[in-house]
DNA sequence: CCTGTCACTTGACACCGTGTCAATTGACAT
DNA sequence: ATGTCAATTGACACGGTGTCAAGTGACAGG
């Protein structure tokens, strides 16, 4: 299907580094077809990209990977399941990612739809705080609100690009700090 | 001097919210010149923020902002006041960074001029953390540089977006949780 | 009074990337 | 043979940046 085959395309270049390089021509020309065809299945490069991000979750099998963490029994196990899970994922979309993020100035509809994904992400920051919360392990300096839209911070790919990126972290070293992290901005009684 | 009116009219309009649509013609035409007149004055767009954002560190006195946290005498102290004045130095200064660094994935010179200022403000999360190493405060957990490179993270503008502009913090709140961060996973022995 | 010069204006234009439109081709099915 | 469907080619509009050339008006010095 061509369709498949244009999404390869996009993410074969979106993985391989300069983001912003990517144009409508050059997905084109990598699937093989010509500019116009894109347009025939995607009617706007936004679209294009955002359904390239649902074919990686569909492809890598998101779901699966934030079941361990859902099926972790106390709080601070499922905090940790969740940052392990999450900010092991962020290097696989970071190309997508960025590209997506370049035009979150520009395009409305790119803006909503990354929104969109990141309030996913929210979804599991919440979970994690309010399984804290049932096991009392939440600190008691902040709600359960402030505490998730803490992590979501903490946990949002423009840190994961400007540490691993930019200061040349290791993803393991990421993965250590931010769960240190989230434990003692978040969990009660840590030092 | 018509310079500093374009400054004031870049800035004005950049202030005011939507930064992606401030465009060389509404500044020519916010500064009341016209679009020509502009790069009479400055070559391109980039250099245009850039130098918008050397004027306005200079219009509200950054050094002497920053003068503060280096005359404390200890280290917490002095990490405590730099969180301070640079996180309260951010909403200022938010509309320029917001398209500066949309920018940045298009313009080359725009995110060298970026990264140049956000050098600046590391080099000042450095010297805060360097205060606490000397005075034995530091965590034994982390070197200097990642200490730095993990506070340079946390005060990015990205984050005080994310947690003051999307999630609605209120300004005290999101400098009494960085602070408060920032002790917790830098000085050694806080619980 | 003439002549420069300097800041600015007007208007036209090239470039780039996105998205649109129309006419055409080739394969496959009925 | 006919229809249909995916794809092709080539042209074009739009928006925003940056360039270029010619013109205007004010002010200064001889």
């Amino acid at each position: 299907m061509t369709r498949t085959r244009i999404l390869e395309a996009a993410w074969r270049l979106l993985e391989s580094g300069q983001a912003e390089g990517v144009r409508m021509a050059d997905i084109a020309r990598e699937a093989g077809i010509s500019r116009q065809a894109v347009y025939l299945h995607f009617p706007t490069r936004a679209e294009l990209l955002v359904a390239t991000t649902l074919y990686l979750d569909e492809v890598k099998h998101v779901d699966k990977r934030l079941a361990a963490s859902r099926s972790a029994t106390t709080g601070v196990e499922r905090l940790s399941a969740f940052i392990e899970a999450w900010g092991n994922y962020i290097p696989e979309i970071y190309g997508m990612a960025k590209a997506l993020l370049a035009m979150e100035n520009t395009d409305e509809e790119a803006a909503a739809a990354w929104s969109d994904r990141m309030q996913a992400v929210r979804q599991g920051c919440e979970a994690a705080v309010r399984a804290l919360a049932r096991d009392g392990t939440l600190t008691p300096d902040r709600s359960v609100e402030e505490a998730t839209d803490l992590l979501w911070t903490l946990l949002s790919v423009r840190n994961w690009e400007q540490l691993v990126q930019d200061c040349g972290w290791s993803q393991g070293q990421y993965i250590e700090t931010m769960k240190e992290l989230a434990r003692r901005s978040l969990v009660r009684d840590s030092g």
